[in-house]
DNA sequence: AACCAGGGAAGAT
DNA sequence: ATCTTCCATGGT
């Protein structure tokens, strides 16, 4: 058991109610507390987080660090849970932007990021052009049909295991056959050796996005997506999101969703941290957590 | 019941 | 190069 104190503000609670809605993580609202699937030294491993303190005095008490390599898990952590991030300075960024209301609404919500860079290519790769629900629905099978479960938590399906699958195996789950295709793809590259992810990570924006971009089934927005949460890189605005669009034109009450033109006038005083201007504005429309 | 969905590839011009 | 069509199915 270790306790963790960060730089405040930090809400987890806001971080907890957008992991809920995700099927995958067995998040606990009432104890604050989410159990994190890690692969540590090449094993897996299944630790737990719980917030102690508050949104200005963040505290978290870990469990699990201590059979295990210490230093990678906490910096697996701090990666997932945005720790060795300052907000204070983006939240202030934003108070003179017409996203105040938003980021007031959300102070303190870090960007959410997925489990690791690869899930997290192969999610945006599922999440393509379908609606949220079934997008869910499909990566939740993917992971309980061929990831594993350990401590009540889901490891994703690993390259190694995705490469021996066909296309008809993932259609069985309903994968369309291009999805499948691409998603079969990727996991081939990354497990023959061919796409390098780890070394990829240590590249700027723009030559991860001219790498990415030539695997079929990798578009800009599936690029920006996997910089923004699988990386957590700060200056990423996918404009092709639909998410996005339906936030803006909820934002400024539009009548139809924003064109292409309008979000570069719009974003320009969101710069230079337009994932988290991404990230707010797709809390403005996602559903919350009961409050009380 | 039609229309949309946190896109992208392949085909057509 | 840029525009259009297809993918393929669930949700509303």
């Amino acid at each position: 058991m270790e306790i963790i104190k960060i730089e405040g503000p930090y809400n987890f609670d806001s971080v907890l109610e957008r992991f809920a809605l995700d099927p995958l993580w067995p998040v606990n609202i009432d104890e604050r507390k989410v159990s994190v699937p890690l692969w540590i030294a090449g094993e897996p491993e299944v630790l737990s987080v719980q917030a102690t303190g508050t949104t200005w005095e963040p505290e978290f008490l870990v469990e699990g660090l201590s059979l295990i390599n210490r230093q990678e898990a906490l910096k697996k952590l701090y990666r997932l849970f945005q720790w060795d991030v300052s907000l204070k300075e983006i939240h202030n960024h934003f108070q003179k932007t017409d996203l105040k209301p938003i980021f007031d609404e959300f102070a303190g919500t870090p960007l959410i990021l997925d489990r690791d860079p690869y899930s997290c290519l192969i999610k945006c790769i599922i999440h393509q052009q379908i609606n949220m629900a079934f997008a869910q629905t499909l990566t939740e099978r993917f992971v309980k049909t061929y990831g594993f479960e350990k401590d009540g938590v889901y490891f994703f399906p690993r390259p190694e295991t995705v490469v021996d699958l066909t296309v008809e195996d993932l259609r069985k789950l309903q994968f369309n056959g291009r999805k499948a295709e691409y998603v079969i793809g990727i996991a081939t590259a990354i497990a023959e050796g061919k796409l390098d992810l780890l070394a990829l990570e240590k590249q700027p924006d723009e030559e991860i996005m001219k790498v990415l971009i030539k695997y079929r089934g990798i578009g800009p927005w599936t690029v920006q997506n996997f910089l923004l949460a699988g990386l957590g890189r700060p200056n990423l605005f996918p404009m092709a999101d639909i998410g996005i669009q339906n936030a803006i034109k909820k934002l400024y009450n539009l009548e139809r969703k924003p064109t292409y033109e309008e979000m570069e006038q719009y974003k320009k005083d969101w710069e230079p941290y337009l994932s988290y201007a991404t990230m707010y504005l797709w809390r403005s429309v996602e559903p919350r957590a009961r409050t009380f």
